[in-house]
DNA sequence: TGGCTAAATGACTGAGGGGTAAGAGAACTT
DNA sequence: AAGTTCTCTTACCCCTCAGTCATTTAGCCA
């Protein structure tokens, strides 16, 4: 009796569908308590299924991960792509950055923690190593501009790109303390925004 | 052959030493690869001693866990202690959080990130995090006298303490991506202080 | 209505890892 | 040097959990 979720499609998209929300369940018990400490079974009792109905539709635990993070990157990749032409960098920056938060906190969004990355077999974590810093290049590239128009104050690019994309994680890591009550996606893209483009000081 | 790094000393206080740098290895580990991905194996075998030794200096897993833990608080609450009386909060709250940061970033350093808090037993986390939330209590003291006397800008200071009592924990988590190279602590805490304070943001 | 595939279940296996028991070898004491 | 305590090891138990296999149930098409 799988309460999936959904009203009634055709085959290939209800198993799409039935995917999806596994990869929804399963991200969440990852980034709350760790691949590591997460059971399939507590998977599949989340969903109202038995663990082997998930062999149905990942080949194992690894690849369900896998799939996590993939959709993940995915998130990442579909904010640059939509990211505006015109503007200063600053806006770009700003423009790039909201449109991915708000995905990522966003409710069943499937943002998956990069603590859980170890996890995945090498030749798996190689990949994501290679979107990661595909989209970690694009960030510094924006914050090279921003400082050269004066948008920006100067800072060594490379490792506030990684302040930045690492600062995510725990965003995610820890919704029911960081966020309280339903969520608010945009209210809460944009004070943390705030926090990392302003600081703290007065101005 | 343990090699406990050390000269020769007292029994207790070799001991101690013993039981330091066992911490110091697990918290390591347990930041790297999370509490439930590190056999006590692993982290006996890379000091140099069986699995069954540690139970000489832990009464089980858990325990050693929440050993390296107190020690995390007990920096946050030397730096507090450590905290200039006279000038404005803004100076208190840079005095503050350097020096505890300074102490997490030192190589050597036990700080045990926030995310294997919930791998301990129920009463333990109700313990620690009391005193997490004495921490961040004193940190939303500062900010709100620091808007007060309107050397921060107006926020949300409940969410932004929360903010930055995590800000700490991925800073740890991905030490070999985050720094390079040998760490001068200093350096780095100041970088990290900045990047909170002034945010990204020409001035 | 019967045959076929898709979707899921229950029972089982094997490995990894936390924890224990009993004992060996230092090292200190007298 | 014998007794005693401290430190650590070898061998073992057992539980959890990923993954497999055989089987059942649900939906689709003749």
């Amino acid at each position: 009796m799988a309460d999936w979720n959904g009203e009634i499609a055709s085959r290939e998209e209800l198993r799409d569908r039935k995917r999806r929300a596994a990869l929804r369940v399963a991200s969440r018990l990852f980034n709350e308590k760790g691949y590591h400490a997460t059971s399939l079974d507590e998977i599949a009792d989340r969903i109202g299924v038995t663990k082997t109905a998930l062999y149905y539709y990942f080949r194992n635990k690894e690849e369900l991960l896998y799939q996590c993070i993939e959709l993940s990157l995915r998130a990442g990749e579909r904010a640059r792509e939509a990211e505006p032409q015109g503007g200063n960098a600053l806006e770009r920056f700003n423009a790039f950055y909201y449109t991915f938060l708000r995905e990522v906190i966003a409710d069943g969004g499937t943002y998956t923690t990069r603590m859980n990355l170890r996890a995945l077999p090498a030749p798996m974590q190689e990949e994501v190593s290679v979107r990661l810093d595909a989209l970690r290049g694009h960030i510094v590239t924006l914050l090279d501009a921003a400082v050269a128009e004066g948008s920006m104050r100067p800072m060594d690019s490379q490792a506030t790109a990684t302040f930045l994309t690492s600062a995510v994680n725990w965003m995610v890591a820890y919704p029911q303390e960081y966020l309280t009550g339903p969520v608010d996606s945009s209210a809460e893209a944009t004070g943390f925004l705030e926090q990392l483009v302003y600081g703290l000081a007065a101005r």
